[in-house]
DNA sequence: AGCGGGATTAGC
DNA sequence: CTAATCCCGCTT
């Protein structure tokens, strides 16, 4: 049903790409919300200038560092939360950010952009750290993936190289991708 | 103790 | 284009 530990222990970008058509299940007393993922961005490890492990171990990062599989959620502009999953093997930090969720049931706010899927599914800092493999936050299989693209990754225009590199997936055409997809469609010609 | 900044979003 | 708003990490 959900995804072995083994699967979130491969590097970030194949677990990002995995990941595309994935099932993210929020289990709540008041029930069940399901969202299939359509967007992820992959922060690659210590050396990725655009990861927060960028900077090193600190008490916000510190889930990073651990085991994969498990979430790493943060607080952003004071009000936005962003969910992660972290990914590699134990000790590498990297991690792969839900970026935009296709409602699939039970939600009822919008999913489109890693702030706000957070706000729809009732994801903050208490399951920092939570384990994804099972439990009130967990991820399974979905409907597969159709075509996937890869851009660079939004709001990273300070990491360098790193800015420039293909590390964001969304399944091409879904509507429910977030709208700074649009806007870097808009900004760049291809 | 104080300060600066951020993997975003909504509202002029 | 910019304000909002809080935590963290680093400097004093």
């Amino acid at each position: 049903m959900c995804f072995l530990r083994e699967f979130y222990a491969q590097p970030a970008e194949v677990v990002a790409r995995g990941l595309i058509g994935a099932e993210l299940v929020r289990v709540l007393p008041s029930g069940r919300a399901v969202g299939r993922v359509v967007e992820v961005e992959a922060y690659v490890g210590p050396e990725d200038r655009a990861c927060h492990a960028f900077h090193g171990r600190t008490g916000r990062t510190e889930v990073m560092f651990g085991p994969p599989g498990h979430a790493y959620v943060y607080l952003i502009y004071g009000m936005h939360h962003c969910l992660n999953v972290v990914t590699n093997p134990e000790g590498h930090a990297a991690a792969v950010l839900i970026r935009a969720l296709e409602p699939v049931e039970g939600i009822a706010a919008s999913t489109r952009g890693p702030g706000r899927l957070c706000k729809a599914l009732s994801i903050d800092r208490s399951l920092n750290g939570a384990d994804l493999c099972g439990g009130a936050l967990h991820l399974r299989p979905g409907r597969p993936a159709g075509i996937v693209v890869t851009t660079p990754r939004i709001g990273v225009d300070y990491a360098g190289p790193w800015a420039k590199k293909k590390l964001r997936f969304l399944e091409a055409g879904n509507p429910w991708v977030s709208v700074s997809e649009n806007v870097v469609r808009r900004g760049r010609r291809e």
